[in-house]
DNA sequence: TCGTTTCCTGACCGTATGGTCAAATCACAG
DNA sequence: CTGTGATTTGACCATACGGTCAGGAAACGA
């Protein structure tokens, strides 16, 4: 009896494996070293032999170093989106803002090299996301600065500018990732422990949700 | 009759102003590079050309690449010193704190190149200034927890954790140089006019001496 | 004016880097 | 098993970069 056709074309199954896990393996190097060395300080050699593959397998993948970086970012990228959508469906600023400074932290704590990569693209001028600051962010950002508004004239937070509300959670949730070496040295060199992460979640909601009057 | 003897050591006054003036050329130069393309992407026949000398006189006052960005760096770091002292002399967190966040979103304003290298360093591990972290940084941080506390001790504020507060002051002032591409772009790729600054002042002080209960 | 020190700079060098390529290997279908 | 196309990889190349150096120009003291 020959064996079962296969209905869901799985045919080159192996292959598919092969491609999607090695993609994976760059992408995850090439996270951590775009991250710690930035775009002009990383080199393919480095990402290679962290991935624990030929420089020239990375090639066959990637045509080009900004044709990963690009990879890299646009990941980054997903990653924030998904948890900008906490933001919506919430009936008052105590939770949508609440929660979305609970998935911010958390994207901060498990992405931290994402994170980075992120940041300085935009300080070095968003050279490849330009498009995406201009379209998919303006528009998420106009979005909820309405909900915001909305709040506001519901009188269920204080009138407060809610652009700048949005840049201090930006501004506070990125930067236990983007600076977390300087917090961990000031940590007495200790990575936060589970509690301490408890602490800082804590802490930024409590002085934001209040400072906006929504506590 | 000869001239006068200067008293004060003028002598070689003219070299004296060569040398100060193109150390502050480069410098200038080079911070904006570092910032633009990290340490990693920066290359000094850019930084040459946009201090106007050539390549080879840089490497004459500064002997290597990474002797540029040492003082790049050291001298972001006193100038935030400078601003930190803001903190000290207050009686209480309005005024303190007030201050503290009305000097450093006027280091964001008129040194965001700075700021970026500064970001930048930190984020790839503080190779340069790690000793800073350690000494100087976490001295200066252990005494504003030590005031913070103070304050709350004596009813002046909310008993909230001084450590987290002190980073969110650092994130949100710091975030309008760091990210100051970000918040042009969604401002219609204008730069903040003063109003918006003022603006931009006035919300993060509201919001934080709100959350921190001290106004 | 003259000797000395500092400053300036075009030409040059060794190395590291991004990227290419052709040959070998492997997965797969028939 | 065989043919085909995807995958792997060592060797290689052109370029760009950080840094050097020798020789000339300018500033300075006497």
């Amino acid at each position: 009896m020959p064996p079962l056709a296969q209905v869901t074309p799985i045919k080159t199954a192996r292959r598919t494996e092969i491609r999607r896990e090695n993609e994976r393996v760059i992408l995850d190097a090439a996270e951590r070293v775009f991250a710690e060395a930035g775009f002009g300080g990383a080199t393919m050699q480095l990402i290679a032999d962290m991935a624990g593959l030929p420089k020239a397998n990375l090639h066959y993948y990637f045509p080009t170093k900004e044709a990963l970086y690009r990879r890299v970012v646009q990941n980054i990228f997903e990653i924030w989106l998904d948890a900008a959508s906490t933001f919506d469906g919430a009936e008052d600023p105590a939770t949508g803002i609440g929660g979305y400074i609970d998935a911010k932290m958390e994207i901060s704590r498990r992405h931290p090299h994402g994170s980075k990569v992120w940041a300085a693209e935009v300080m070095q001028g968003a050279p490849v996301i330009q498009d995406y600051l201009e379209t998919t962010l303006k528009d998420w950002t106009d979005g909820r600065i309405s909900v915001i508004q909305r709040w506001i004239d519901q009188g269920k937070m204080a009138p407060i500018n809610p652009r700048h509300l949005l840049y201090m959670l930006w501004a506070t949730t990125q930067h236990y990732a983007d600076f977390g070496h300087q917090i961990e040295t000031l940590n007495g060199a200790q990575p936060l422990s589970d509690r301490q992460w408890r602490d800082a979640k804590a802490s930024v909601k409590t002085i934001l949700l209040r400072g906006i009057g929504a506590l």
